[in-house]
DNA sequence: CTACAATTATTGTATATACAAATGTAAGAA
DNA sequence: TTCTTACATTTGTATATACAATAATTGTAG
């Protein structure tokens, strides 16, 4: 990916700004491929990463500020992308006994089952947005995201 | 940043998702400074590259396929982005005499006088959010996004 | 010249998201 | 108890975005 290519410009950029129209640009790529990826299975990204979440709860309900912390979402989106999930059956949603102003948020049968297969697809979209990524590459990466 | 944390997890994550995950992340803050920056405008981020698009088109006018390329968002969505920007009279749109399919769009007196102010705004919030990485740092960054 | 295809931009519509206000519940003080 | 405050979620509303359909103009094959 070659910034000035894109942005069809031949400007020199400084190096600060440069490198976050940069960071835009793959995020951007990267998404788009996610995206596309995850559209057979009609879940958008965060759709997806709810029913991760849950699964990582091993039956253990979670409810919304849970969802929400490890989430980039606001919370009154994370009711309704709760809400579509409930309509596709991929989860299900109570009221906690113990304290009734909280929910308590399961994957379902069929969730786990659909998300088996989009984790298949997922790891191949991956890869293919790493191919040109060493190992080295990615933990020298992840070390200057941190610096973020 | 450290990933496991704000997921607020323990979790052993595979390499590969553990960096696009971190990207999401960084993305993220990066996008929530800048939009923090750029809110007493009360223009968005994509409105403030259009404007510096504008600009740096020096007095020519761009027609909206030329800032598509340049930007991120979608054809239709460029349309009413100028829009908003005509609005606040920062820009003006005319049709183009040789070709009355396309437009002209430049940018206004007044586009260009706000447009310095968040140039100073932006220019801190750049600052901000790269403060920890020094120039080397910057240089290796661009090498591994150019990967993507 | 006419008919059809290609180009450029706009509009319609559904979905997504941000932010503030409202709802319902719990917990603590007087 | 009743009042007040805090908590957890939901709802309302404005704005943003994606995608498809449409409109207007130009280019071109016959």
């Amino acid at each position: 990916m070659n910034v000035e290519k894109i942005l069809k410009t031949d400007k020199k950029m400084p190096l600060e700004s440069r490198t976050l129209i940069h960071l835009s640009l793959v995020h951007n790529k990267v998404g788009d491929i996610i995206n596309s990826t995850l559209r057979p299975f009609e879940v958008s990204t965060q759709q997806f990463n709810v029913l991760r979440i849950l699964r990582g709860q091993k039956g253990k309900p979670a409810n919304l500020s849970t969802l929400n912390e490890r989430m980039v979402t606001k919370m009154s989106n994370t009711t309704r992308l709760v809400d579509k999930l409930i309509l596709k059956e991929y989860v299900d949603r109570t009221v906690c006994p113990s304290n009734r102003r909280k929910v308590e948020i399961r994957i379902t049968e069929k969730g786990e089952k659909v998300l088996l297969q989009m984790d298949a697809a997922m790891s191949n979209a991956e890869k293919e947005i790493l191919e040109n990524l060493t190992e080295s590459d990615l933990k020298n990466f992840n070390e200057l995201l941190d610096k973020f």
